[in-house]
DNA sequence: GTAAATATGTTATAACATAACATTTCAATT
DNA sequence: AATTGAAATGTTATGTTATAACATATTTAC
């Protein structure tokens, strides 16, 4: 049986690697594999993967778009009364200290990683049509930018590099191949 | 007469150009080119340059760090009551729309750019000790950014690259050297 | 001068985020 | 199983950043 992964992947270049979701792709897929790498790793490191964090966690990945704290917040259904922001944020800062989301800054959102556990520091692509947002990996960008920053003396901890544009689903090329 | 700026640049790489402003520099002069440039482009562009625009403008050249629309709206003196915060977001907005600054978005907060009329996405270096950013143009960033998008199938727009690190200002080596 | 376009004033509110402190839950130790 | 300290969550209030909507004033073109 064919994998359930249905990821456009134009692999030209061997330095790169990206996973832009289909519109077709089992997405249930996604998420239960986020949520079980996300057990997985924190059982590992003795941290409490705790019901909140779990359902902020679960959220997050409802989707390839990254999601405001506050849409996370009215999604968050406690049994009695609604969830104040502090409550969301937590969950959030924990998720990402754990590595299992990433936040976008030019969004003021948040989205799932692609590779937890890896240490990395994320790169993204952002649609600005369909919103979906995609983890890209690419030595060659952070090389390019490790050997910008040393030319300037400067010592790089936290590269933010968000590319907002058009993706391949969304290119009008594209747009009429097939697609629901 | 030796020229009044004084920007470290340590220039091994001839695709990046940066200015991380010196401790001593004469930034009388930033401002003072910062604002004819601006003059000039749009008088050019037959766009207003007006009080408040111009106001604006030369308060987020004060320094090389980025500043919040806020601190621009308490140091923004209208003759009588205060101004409001539509006043300063619709100059901000004309700035940016005419390339004569930028935002920095992990920040919430804007920076002169160094080189308006030059149509440019802006790279920043951030530094995390003393605050300063530097803009960065390099080429081999671009570059490995349109690679690494094209490879998945995506076109960039609107890039947005924001280092944070330590600059060689504040580096430990540099600190003891001399400085004041 | 009149009209249209541009810019600013003004009021209100939306959207995003954290400080501070009380209470509960958890896990280790006795 | 009670004690206890740490971690997590609840709760209230407030801080910070940004925009919507509509009124008024200023500039420019005719
Ligand atoms: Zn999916
Ligand atoms: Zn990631
Ligand atoms: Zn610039
Ligand atoms: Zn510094």
């Amino acid at each position: 049986m064919a994998p359930s992964y249905r990821y456009t992947e134009t692999s030209k270049s061997s330095s790169a690697s990206t996973m832009f979701p289909d519109h077709e792709h089992d997405h249930g897929k996604c998420v239960s594999s986020a949520m079980q790498r996300a057990e997985d790793l924190c059982a590992e490191r003795s941290v409490r993967l705790t019901d909140i964090r779990r359902q902020v966690l679960e959220l997050v990945w409802q989707s390839h778009n990254p999601v405001g704290a506050y849409d996370l917040l009215d999604n968050l259904h406690g049994i009695g009364k609604r969830a104040q922001p502090p409550t969301v944020y937590r969950a959030l800062e924990f998720l990402m200290d754990q590595g299992l989301i990433h936040r976008i800054e030019s969004l003021n959102a948040y989205i799932g990683c692609r590779d937890p556990g890896e240490d990395h520091a994320g790169q993204f692509l952002i649609c600005r049509d369909c919103g979906a947002a995609a983890e890209l990996v690419d030595k060659r960008i952070d090389a390019a930018i490790g050997q910008g920053a040393k030319a300037a003396g400067f010592s790089v901890e936290h590269p933010t590099v968000e590319l907002e544009g058009v993706c391949a689903n969304c290119r009008p090329e594209h747009k009429g191949t097939k697609h629901g």
